[in-house]
RNA sequence: GGGCGUUUAGCUCAGAUGGAAGAGCGCUUCCCUUACAAGGAAGAGGUCGGCGGUUCGAUUCCGUCAACGCCCACCA
């Protein structure tokens, strides 16, 4: 006759059950929030991945972190939501398509406008697919009924009449500010979105002659070839040096052009030389002096980086080009006064990499100000929370810095600016293609050419995908989100932004907690990069070991703000567990019928002492448990259940079953212990390898899915202290054993008194391979003592030692019980400790000293009589 | 130049309110015991970054230094 367990294949594979069950939990509806239409609504919304993107490594954390979250919820009763979605991520998106389009040696423009967002669209529908099937591949439990796309029309409308509003509301405006610009994309970009990173240069001087011959300034600069847009020199007021320059003219050299030395306090007299060029339109610092003193703006760059024709004889040159040649004429002429290798911080473009401008450009901007009260507020008041709180102060520290938010794009693929101009000049913002301008009523408006930035749409995420700003019943129901779970590296980016906009438009926070986790790095702690070749696909680590040990592996190491190593060691090591939990229940099969075990509740009402002791841990491992995964300190939650489940449940408690089951008496109640510890470690662990435990539900439970079975509420159990003396005999057993080379299969007699109940010594035979008589002598000379609580279990030495062997162990033992009786007796001895450590601790010490006296005055005499 | 974080076993990390240093992996030895050799048993390994201070007692609290990491910043 073959069990049930005999179904069950020997070795646990994760790529034979996998498949099976994604489709299952959406067939039932199990991550729609209306499979628990009671349950209190609990909402989490997913940092949407760009559309065309593929899935990394950052994603499957985050991912996991999120699922783990969302079906335990889930379990616990709540209705969960967990919406997914993608994002159009304006010019990584572009970019790439851009790129495909000059394999065939095309570019964007050849295609015009419309045709080039219609080949995105296409990119999108192929692609779009891709990341979508990755993340249920991960069994991310998302409610794919209500996926959004922030280029769709809801979302679309959204954005919309936030822009609309804001406009109306005087915080978005156009306006000529320096912006970045990068001019391989061809866009302007906002700061946050430049990053900064030291590269060698070099620093030139440049003599600058006075006017009326009578001499020279110097000037320093990394960027010689934006001299040729200067139109001034400042230096400062208080400086000695040039307080007598002030006034004068100097004539730009490769130019001619006469141009003032002002006196502005914006000059560090302590860099460089004192007197700096002003470019006003090419720098942020040089723009503002140029409007304290009125001096011209002149582009000396184009959309390309180009020169242009103001820049004479050099236009059409590249910067770089340009740079160089600059140089080189100054040189000729004498006017470079000095050149030095200087490393120096420049501005790259956060998509391609490539150095951006500063340059003096009309775009669309936020003012940031106005919407910071309140989200600062937010969170200073606790109405929403960062996890780990730390980087709370890196929020507060950023939202007081900022400047206004540049909100142009000058590319194609996003959602387009509402604004249409007239022939005037005039604005016309509105919700739709106005039909004259609102000042004038010119009857021909041309719309504005940009599209928004990307992370305006992002901003709205918590809410757009919800309906808003039509005022559904979901909006309702699931505004604010509970929780949102991201990296750092994007709380400027969009997790600030979000709660400007959520206050701004909803009233309320987006969300009550942000739960902030690290990054995946290498086994040896690097970050992956592509440049190191360390990264890792969770794709194809999910074909090598399985979904479900990746997520063990991730979330076992993910506590809120750490960073997470992953090695494929680990990775290995969870899919052993996999197949330890496997075969626990292949195991418990043997005994069960396949499908007996109930959904919830089934605890035995008299266990007898083992499965009591067993109950009592499951009960206060999952109380823990709880705990933690309400912190989110997951890493330390399933550190806990997976060394619980391990080094207690299938080391001891299936090793002591077997001796129950073995019987008629008791088995019963054993074979009910078994299978409601091993279905509760199912659903605790369900929430992180939902793959595997599924499966082993459904051989073991049976009855429904257990993704949507109800979380564990264990009664209490009495703890049975006394298993630990249990153990303790055993494990004392063994050491001998091991120590003195003894086979298991050699029978040894042990004595023991004390008298121990039945099970005990039922129990301590078959686990330590003994033979019990109960003992009441004392002759120790003959015999290794074995201290066990309220017991002592004595080996007879005859036959059985090895003098060398036991000397070793002996001789360890004394060592540190040495060690301990010294530390203890000092303190003791300390008057000062006596008097003023709490009684109790002093007790204990006494006590401590006592018990390790008498066991290290016990080893003494055991070695003697070697 | 500011701000934040980290420093505990070979590696990756736990160690609430201060009272005998922990886990996983790796390593050593033994064992194919009827769920599992993707396993079992036993074991070795730590001046808790340095220095001061508070305390009867500090990995834990305070100060300081050092190393490493990250973020922000308009040094031309």
């Amino acid at each position: 006759m073959g069990t049930s367990a005999d179904l069950m294949k020997a070795v646990y594979d994760p790529a034979e059950i996998e498949p099976r069950w994604y489709p299952r939990w959406e067939e039932e509806g199990v991550f729609k929030p209306e499979y628990r239409p009671d349950g209190e609504p609990f909402c989490v919304v997913i940092p949407p991945p760009n559309v065309t993107g593929s899935l990394h490594m950052g994603h499957a954390l985050n991912h996991t972190i999120h699922d783990v979250i969302a079906r335990r919820r889930r379990m616990q009763g709540y209705a969960v939501l967990w919406l997914p979605g993608a994002d159009h991520a304006g010019i990584a998106t572009q970019n790439v398509v851009e790129k495909s389009l000059a394999e065939r040696g095309l570019n964007r423009f050849d295609l015009g406008r419309e045709a080039f967002v219609d080949q995105v669209w296409e990119w999108k529908d192929v692609y779009g697919w891709r990341i979508t099937r990755q993340i249920r591949r991960m069994g991310a439990s998302c409610d794919w009924t209500r996926e959004r796309f922030t280029l769709d029309e809801g979302l679309s409308k959204a954005v919309l009449e936030v822009f609309v509003r804001l406009y109306e509301d005087g915080l978005i405006y156009r306006g000529e500010r320096i912006i970045n610009w990068c001019p391989r994309c061809e866009t302007a970009l906002a700061e946050i979105e430049v990053e900064h990173r030291p590269e060698d240069g070099d620093l030139v001087k440049i003599a600058y002659p006075f006017s009326d011959g009578s001499g020279e300034v110097v000037v320093a600069t990394t960027r010689a070839e934006t001299m040729l847009g200067d139109t001034g020199v400042a230096v400062h007021p208080e400086d000695d040096r040039y307080r007598h320059m002030v006034g004068k003219q100097v004539r730009l050299p490769l130019v001619g052009r006469l141009i003032p030395i002002v006196a502005d306090r914006g000059v560090d007299p302590e860099f460089g030389t004192g007197a700096v060029k002003v470019t006003p339109a090419h720098d942020p610092l040089d723009f503002e002096m140029g409007e304290r003193h009125g001096l011209d703006r002149i582009l000396v760059l184009d959309n390309e980086a180009v020169i242009t024709e103001a820049g004479g004889r050099y236009a059409g040159l590249d910067r770089m080009a340009a740079r160089e040649a600059v140089i080189k004429a100054l040189d000729a002429q004498s006017a470079l006064v000095g050149r030095e290798a200087y490393r120096h911080s420049v501005g790259l473009c956060y998509r391609c990499d490539t150095v951006v401008e500063p340059i003096l450009s009309l775009q669309w901007f936020v003012k940031v100000a106005e919407l910071t009260g309140p989200a600062i507020e937010a969170v200073r008041s606790g109405r929403s929370r960062f996890i780990p709180g730390h980087w709370e102060k890196s929020y507060f520290h950023w939202m007081e810095n900022l400047r206004d938010w540049c909100i142009s794009r000058q590319i194609w693929w996003g959602h387009r600016i509402p604004a249409w101009y007239c022939p005037s000049g005039h604005v016309t913002v509105a919700r739709s293609d106005p039909d004259a301008c609102q000042e004038c009523g010119a009857g021909v408006l041309t719309r504005d050419a940009d599209v928004l930035d990307t992370w305006f749409s992002s901003a709205l995420w918590p809410f757009s995908t919800l309906g808003w700003p039509d005022e559904t019943e979901d909006l309702a129901r699931f505004y604010p989100n509970m929780v949102l779970i991201t990296g750092f590296d994007i709380i400027y980016f969009w997790v600030a932004r979000m709660m400007k906009m959520g206050l701004r438009f909803l009233g309320e926070v987006p969300f009550r907690e942000t739960v902030i986790h690290g990054l995946v790095r290498d086994g040896a702690g690097r970050k992956m990069s592509k440049s190191l070749g360390n990264t890792i696909d969770p794709l194809a680590v999910a074909d090598r070991y399985g979904v479900d040990p990746l997520r063990l592996a991730l979330i076992q190491a993910a506590n809120p703000g750490q960073d997470v190593p992953l090695d494929m060691e680990w990775v290995e090591g969870t899919r052993r567990f996999g197949n330890k939990l496997w075969n626990a229940v292949r195991f418990a099969l043997r005994h069960l019928p396949a499908g007996s075990v109930p959904p919830a509740g089934g605890y035995p009402a008299r266990p007898g002492p083992v499965d009591s002791w067993v109950l009592a841990g499951l009960g206060e491992v999952a109380a823990r448990f709880d705990r933690l995964s309400d912190e989110y300190r997951f890493s330390d939650a399933y550190g806990l259940l997976y060394n619980f489940s391990w080094a207690e449940v299938f080391d001891w408690y299936l090793e002591m079953s077997k001796v129950a089951l073995a019987r008629s008496e008791g088995a019963e109640v054993t074979r009910q212990t078994m299978g409601v510890v091993l279905r509760d470690i199912l659903k605790m662990f369900h929430p992180a390898i939902p793959f595997l435990t599924e499966e082993l539900w459904s051989n073991l439970v049976g009855e429904g899915l257990l993704a949507g079975a109800d979380w564990p509420e264990i009664p209490a159990f009495d703890p049975v202290p006394r298993m630990d003396d249990l153990k303790a005999l055993v494990s004392g057993v063994r050491q001998f054993r091991a120590a003195q080379g003894l086979s298991r299969r050699r029978m040894i007699p042990l004595g023991v008194s004390g008298a121990p109940p039945r099970w005990v010594i039922d129990l301590v035979e078959a686990m330590a391979g003994v033979q019990i008589h109960m003992w009441t002598g004392q002759s120790e000379a003959g015999h290794i003592r074995l201290p066990a609580g309220p017991w002592e279990g004595f080996i007879p030495r005859r036959g059985l030692v090895d003098p060398v062997a036991e000397r070793e162990r002996i001789d360890r033992q004394i060592t540190r019980l040495q060690r301990l009786v010294v530390g203890s007796s000092a303190k003791l001895e300390n008057p000062h400790f006596v008097e003023r450590a709490p009684e109790s601790v002093v007790m204990g010490e006494r006590r401590k000293l006592a018990e390790a006296s008498e066991r290290l005055a016990s080893f003494r005499r055991q070695r003697e009589a070697l």
